[in-house]
DNA sequence: GCTAAAAATGTAAGCGCTTACAAAATTTTA
DNA sequence: TAAAATTTTGTAAGCGCTTACATTTTTAGC
């Protein structure tokens, strides 16, 4: 049972120290502006009452929360956790607080979760991708709120991103894919509506098939949504056609872990039968059976870049240029050679 | 570069609208007692202002923030996931906004995120199993913030819970690993300190042990922390003892899909060689090589429990029963009969 | 059409904190 | 040791919103 009891303010500390709020208040926030025998009388006097500062309270007169806000497309996996991971950590160091929502891929609830943030003082936004109403953004500078891209980067993009080149990296794992000999490909795509990441490792397949002289539109592409259980139909159905291919490409890791399980499930050898590769190396990746091939991102590296760049925003009121961060090939077993017939 | 406009207030829009204060904030948060020409001269000056409502002044002349916090142990593999996104959309269904912090399993962490998020006004707060400094629950008292317990069943705990019974479910396990003949048994636990669920499913192995007739202290343990890899490292020195076990028994589906991996690494066949479980049945231990035997936890039906039992103790300021939630076998192929020497 | 009841709107007092400015206490300087 | 400079503390004005209460407008009843 809760009790009526009221709680603490820093009025009662005040009350209880024997000093005024201002006081109270600058042992919190400024130690050193205050002597030291009146800092040990506050605390005391805020143990003893259990105080808490009110957040909302503060905000309201400081006007600023020292947090940030980060829309994510999904927390069901764990493409974003270690970005976030190192964004979080990156923010504390500097005495940030991150608060995470998630969108669920779905743009009108990215725009709800982008006012929700603001609405509750986000000093700063994080979001993913470019692809959003622009409306979106003119809110944001209304409401004065910077923010940052990521996990793709853009030069000329509305924001200032901090990321990888989707479309170079996906190419360079085709170009590999080549060189073993695959001729048939298919593709096992992430949604490319609203998703522009999505939609420039799709545009980097085609860029290499056109490089390599190839027909870009003889490709054949399924989108799916990017869960384990998508990937694993997605590629059923690409092997239930009569012209079976060599490779799989996937959209992402949890695509291409789908893929390896189903395969496993219908008795096709990877790599022997069938080649499969994913995208972000995330750990999934590497524990997977055959261990897949993909494109490794800095995530680490994005997170803390990423967090950086939205500090010096949010402090100075400045943009940022954007920083592009360089993917790298992670050759396992589940690419090998184009199977001869 | 940000412009020195100033963000919109409920006043502005007041004025614009031509209206009170009081007639702009009813429209938002109680249409129906406004007239609707009125309302529609106020939402058009809301929409023309691009206004937000600012959250902390809400809160703090409302006295309640219809925001619920969450504290989970870790964001970076899935074991939260599935239960805590079925929580969310309950609360959202019921018109109210999580907050989610993960305390990376640290008692200091987690108390500094109990006293972040109830100074930012949470109504209330889900914590993950009952171990804690006692001095948590009376300053959450002291708040008037009322708490519930997930992910662990205990009809007298300090808290109400929404759980399952881990040693229980464990013990079940175990009993069904006797029945395949399996005498040696080594355990990938996690860490029992401050984790009352871990410490739960290792007394459910012995518990199993005794009701046997087994020396419940003969059991080799490996204690480590809740990460694929450092699943694989424990499989790798639990097999690398003189005396193999016949079976590996991980605390969660995370270690249990570490172990499997190092497995194929060291070329030891499972369960030809060895079989190994897991515990929580998240959507890895399905697609791991081979499918991972574990527990299944009910964890959505126990998100949207959790969520209905956290705002009946909010909106009525009454503690609620604990809910005690089935959990399940889940036998696949990494579990099979003792090898035969 | 006039009055009473009901509905819509307005007025204004906070909510708990920070901070500009003022005042008091302490230290330094000459 | 007194005045000046510096440090510490206090005073009080908001921050943007909700809501109890007061007032005005509308509707209903006769």
């Amino acid at each position: 049972m809760h009790g009526a009891r009221s709680v603490p303010t820093l009025e009662d500390v005040a009350k209880l120290a024997g000093v005024s709020t201002a006081t109270v208040s600058r042992c919190l926030n400024s130690p050193d502006r205050v002597v030291e025998a009146t800092r040990t009388k506050v605390l005391e006097a805020v143990e003893q009452l259990g105080y808490a500062p009110n957040f909302a309270a503060r905000v309201m007169a400081a006007k600023r929360s020292n947090t940030i806000g980060a829309i994510i497309p999904t927390m069901e996996n764990a493409i974003f956790a270690r970005g976030l991971q190192a964004f979080q950590e990156e923010l504390y160091s500097k005495g940030y607080t991150l608060i995470v929502a998630s969108s669920a891929y779905q743009p009108h609830i990215e725009k709800e979760q982008i006012r929700t943030l603001v609405s509750r003082g986000a000093d700063g936004l994080l979001l993913i991708g470019h692809d959003r109403d622009p409306a979106l953004y003119d809110f944001l500078e209304n409401q004065n709120v910077p923010a940052l891209v990521a996990w793709t980067f853009d030069a000329n993009g509305v924001r200032p991103s901090v990321g990888f080149n989707n479309r170079k990296a996906m190419m360079s794992l085709v170009d590999e894919i080549f060189r073993l000999g695959h001729q048939k490909i298919a593709v096992i795509s992430g949604l490319t509506e609203d998703n522009d990441r999505a939609r420039q490792r799709l545009e980097g397949i085609k860029d290499a098939l056109i490089a390599a002289g190839r027909d870009p539109d003889a490709l054949h592409v399924v989108q799916t949504s990017y869960e384990i259980e998508s990937g694993a139909s997605a590629f059923e159905e690409v092997m239930s056609r009569p012209d079976r291919p060599s490779v799989v490409i996937c959209g992402n890791d949890v695509l291409g872990v789908g893929a390896l399980a189903r395969a496993r499930d219908m008795g096709i050898d990877v790599p022997g039968d069938v080649s499969i590769t994913g995208f972000d190396d995330i750990e999934l990746a590497k524990v997977a059976t055959p261990a897949l091939t993909t494109v490794h991102v800095p995530h680490q590296e994005m997170g803390r870049n990423a967090a950086r760049a939205l500090i010096e925003m949010v402090e100075n009121q400045i943009t940022v240029p954007s920083v592009e961060l360089a993917t790298a090939l992670k050759l396992r077993a589940s690419l090998g050679p184009a199977p001869s017939e």
